[in-house]
DNA sequence: TAGCACATGTAACTCGTTACATGATTTG
DNA sequence: CAAATCATGTAACGAGTTACATGTGCTA
């Protein structure tokens, strides 16, 4: 019965500390969505394999709805597997890029809404960038001594928000490259037509 | 019957030249590989439903095996739809990065084993950065002109060899800083044993 | 009182991976 | 002659998304 990916985001969340079903899935969308995502339909069976391997367990809280609200804690067991886990080279990812592949075909595409289409998510990944600057920001002027030392939870995850910060400048910049490489637009058929 | 992903990937690759269905599994290794990948089993399905919507045809030609083999061309329905797909905004993908997963929970690890995964994934950055140069120094050399002109698929590729370049050195780079903070070490515990 | 946040589940479907299956041609 | 390459398919399974289903408590 091996833990699945999903699996250990989740318990990576609970080694900070216990949650619902529903916390955890808020947590998919923003902190750990970053980098994982999962709906709450693969959260809920997610965390009864988890319980029924031991690496988590529940408790019943008061709450509404039909249904008990359950929070979740992790255990020794699940700690451990995590730890051994996070330890471990993780296997070669098959990269699923949709905007690269559009690329991939751009030369298709008159060069106009070729622009368009670079300039949209230019701006995505400076506004992404400027979102995670903001959260950068905050946590260096909260958290400055945990995040030195690398036995924190603050220092992991200041680790990945700097990845985050990284890739959106690196993003964001190759789109500025690539803005330039279209606008010189040689066209060679129309260079009397063209003003430089 | 909408188009898959793993379709226009395909419709991709025949918009440049035709290919049998063993070409393109080939080809969703190495150049389209970099962004989008598949295997074989699914490369075969997807023909035929390319083939049943009319972006592709075959013509049987000589091969060996029990089966025809079949070289597939792209259509002008197959081409349209594909500069279609490509000049529309890409919706923002879900993020699934095992190995950041595994930083998040990287405080769990003993720092010198923490370090020996960042090495390994530095390494694996670099050699892939070098990949990636060594094909620039080659097309660069061999399809200068081509490469200013967006509207041949040379542009397009060497715009995601590019990508592919800044990627590997902004993630290397990002390994080099993280290896810096983990070698701090300051365990503040220990303190007094310290050097620093 | 309408809508939203909280809270948990199941079902149907699509996408992707791994394994099963076959067989000719070329190269060592 | 053994192994790799060329070449095409199907089946079983797992992971992920979307839709279905229910119901409380708070706020506008």
């Amino acid at each position: 019965m091996a833990t699945s990916t999903l699996g250990f985001a989740l318990l990576g969340l609970l080694a900070r500390k216990p949650r619902t079903g529903y916390d955890l899935t808020q947590a998919m969308r923003q902190p750990i969505g970053y980098f994982w995502s999962a709906s709450h339909s693969q959260v809920y069976p997610e965390l009864a394999k988890l319980e029924a391997a031991g690496y988590v367990n529940h408790s019943v809280i008061d709450g509404p709805g039909p249904r008990d609200t359950k929070r979740y804690t992790i255990s020794a067991a699940g700690r451990h597997i995590l730890a051994e886990w996070a330890a471990k080279p993780a296997a070669p990812a098959t990269a699923r890029d949709e905007f690269l592949l559009k690329i991939y075909s751009l030369w298709l595409v008159e060069p106009a809404r070729a622009r368009e289409l670079i300039r949209a998510q230019r701006a995505a990944h400076q506004a992404q960038l400027e979102h995670y600057e903001q959260i950068a920001r905050e946590v260096e002027s909260e958290q400055i001594d945990r995040l030195r030392d690398p036995t924190t939870p603050e220092f992991s995850s200041y680790a990945t928000l700097r990845r985050g910060l990284s890739f959106e400048r690196h993003a964001r910049d190759w789109c500025e490259w690539l803005l330039g490489a279209l606008a010189a637009d040689p066209e060679p058929a129309r260079s009397a037509d063209s003003p430089g």
